[in-house]
DNA sequence: TGAGGATACTGGTCAGACCAGTCTGCGAGA
DNA sequence: TCTCGCAGACTGGTCTGACCAGTATCCTCA
């Protein structure tokens, strides 16, 4: 029963990631609320006994994860935000540029999600979501004569509010984040395309099918027209070596 | 057709985001490859013709981003790291720590992930793959004995065998950093449980069945094993106003 | 009462310095 | 000839102190 006795790797500590540990820890716990401030540099200096280069280090780390904000001249010092998609959105656009993935799996993603968070919207939705998705729904039919920048918003905010009512955050953000990943990847695509209306139509018919299957509860089916859906919209560009896994997601 | 004018708020752009524009563009255009070295600080300062605490800025946000670490008195420079799901796993324990999402959006979101790799796994899994999760197995068994610790490395090695498996990169990164996340939550009282070898058998059945469904090809019963395993493992530490939406993707 | 500017702050950047640590290469000893 | 050990030239981490361009505030003056 003898635990081998198992060893970190250590690196050396540094005063600045103290600071963002301290930081952190705080809002994590609630003691310090998005929209509050922190002290400013020069006091932190003072608080941390450290020079200010090394508390704008943490800060320059605890920006680049979204958690604060400093506007040069503001009297009230830096802000806690409020949790915002943008640090996943980063690491997931770092992946795809390393090529560590590709189109395919984003779209294979993409269906997975999307599948899920129709059915649990199926599942879950109230009726007030429910009519939700019927305005986002009429707001996709209004923009379909105002161009494909404005009708591509309003897709958006549809999948969101479906996502939404899937009462699961992370499903929410993963969609969105994924989604906005997709689209920059191919938009340019969808943006030159000769048939573009007939894109934007056939797309509302989709979601209508979809709403459908939502408003009556049926999961199985939202769920396998979410999949059929994005693999109709998608996989033309994806490369054909790819496109069987996402085909192994159709069947079932 | 007129596209209402659309401004996006301007942000001053600071010397040490110019510098990880630079730096992450040459990393995403594959002219710096993971393993290879930026120049030293002092060198950078002269070719970026700015003073070393902004190289330093933009070296803290690089680093955080998990893009290079840098060593003390190392000659070559910062290293060029190859990625890595930290950066991931850090944006979803802060959602987690800041209540954003709870346990059971954790879980269910697991749910989802494990149930598709599994299908996945099922359809497309080579000869070669199978092997590996006959051996991830056995050492699952041989480590039963090894404690709970040990069990537990075991257990994650089997699923990240069977991620690997759905040919997903997403799927397999999602996974892991996600159960890394849940176990991080509840393995204190895992560890503390009286009936922790139950636990750890039960547990292994769970995987033989799996593995069986996948070996068969069944890609339907391997995807509903998953959520149903899940679920009987982790109900019990989710609330249970949380629970019926765990419920929610058994049934179908 | 209202508009104006002085003031005291803010963050962004710079210059130059010191320290502890690592790597390298040379020379002394075997 | 080979090995060991040490000196030096680097590295990154931190500090000090300074300047600048902004913003918020308040106080004065019309």
């Amino acid at each position: 029963m003898g635990v081998p006795p198992r060893f970190e790797p250590v690196r050396p500590v540094r005063a600045y990631e103290r600071i963002v540990e301290q930081i952190e820890d705080r809002v994590y716990r609630g003691l310090l609320a998005p929209g509050e401030r922190l002290p400013s540099e020069r006091e932190m200096m003072a608080q941390f006994a450290v020079s200010r280069s090394t508390v704008r280090e943490a800060l320059r780390v605890l920006e680049s994860g979204g958690l604060v904000q400093s506007r040069p001249g503001d009297p009230r010092g830096p802000e806690i935000m409020p949790f915002s998609p943008a640090a996943l959105r980063k690491s997931v656009t770092r992946m795809v540029q390393v090529d560590e993935v590709g189109l395919g799996e984003l779209v294979q993603f993409r269906m997975l999600l999307e599948s899920s968070a129709n059915l649990l919207a199926a599942r879950m939705a109230s009726a007030e979501e429910l009519d939700a998705m019927d305005e986002a729904l009429a707001a996709m039919t209004a923009a379909i004569d105002r161009g494909y920048e404005e009708f591509s918003r309003a897709d958006v905010a549809f999948h969101d509010t479906v996502a939404r009512a899937s009462r699961n955050t992370l499903i929410e953000v993963c969609s969105d984040v994924v989604r906005g990943v997709v689209l920059g990847l191919i938009s340019h695509k969808i943006a030159h395309s000769p048939d573009q209306r007939e894109l934007m139509e056939q797309s509302m018919r989709h979601h209508a099918e979809v709403l459908d299957a939502v408003r009556s509860r049926d999961g199985a089916r939202a769920s396998r027209l979410a999949r059929e859906t994005l693999y109709a919209y998608y996989a033309g560009y994806v490369s054909e070596a790819e496109r069987p896994m996402l085909r192994a997601l159709l069947e079932e």
